[in-house]
DNA sequence: CTTTCATTTCAATATTTCTTGAAATATAAG
DNA sequence: CTTATATTTCAAGAAATATTGAAATGAAAG
């Protein structure tokens, strides 16, 4: 991952609500939410959560895919994953402090 | 940390100049760099440097003190910790996966 | 085929962030 | 005290992002 990428993945990461959503996934687990669940758990209207749901999708974070009429929406830890790599190694040159807070 | 905070970090991070700020003054270890060389190692002008160092001293990601004429910063590697453990651990709950990114 | 439900897209406006160069501040040297 | 150096602050315009509600799309049910 190079630092523009990283750039727009923590601009994807930069709103509370969009924080929101994630942590409603992730507790969600593995089936995910649909669309309109993840807008009320994070208390947005359908077309601001489509927004956000938009933003983090556009970076990789989520993926959709459709059941009947809903939209199942799920986290992809892997893409967090190689942002938080990106930070500790690339960026952080694998600083031993940084990397403790792993632990 | 709470998530309006957690966010305003990343919004820090959300640029690939700043991101390269924090790698050169990583590379440069702990005595820092002052904002002079920051700004000639990343290609960016006086004040654009002195905006971005800005962002992140506001942020708490850097610290900076007076050495004579020059101005010395350093990065706090225990605040980038303090939101990645944020991101890892609250947000994403602690998922297994997320974490096997740090080994 | 019409209606209903779930979600997204759009348009318009408000807000925030970015960018640039000039001016201001702080420190040190002659 | 004057000059030189290092950095920040400011102002103004450009660009990107956020917000809202209304309209459009896609999918299923009657």
């Amino acid at each position: 991952m190079h630092e523009e990428e990283a750039a727009s993945l923590f601009q994807a990461l930069s709103n509370a609500d969009r924080l929101k959503v994630i942590r409603a996934l992730v507790i969600a687990g593995p089936d995910g939410l649909n669309a309109g669940d993840i807008a009320k758990k994070v208390g947005a209207s359908p077309s601001r959560a489509s927004f956000h749901l938009a933003a983090l999708s556009d970076a990789g974070i989520v993926h959709s895919e459709r059941q009947s009429r809903s939209l199942r929406y799920t986290v992809d830890f892997a893409r967090i994953g190689a942002l938080l790599t990106f930070l500790m190694d690339d960026c952080c040159n694998e600083n031993p402090q940084l990397k403790s807070c792993c632990r």
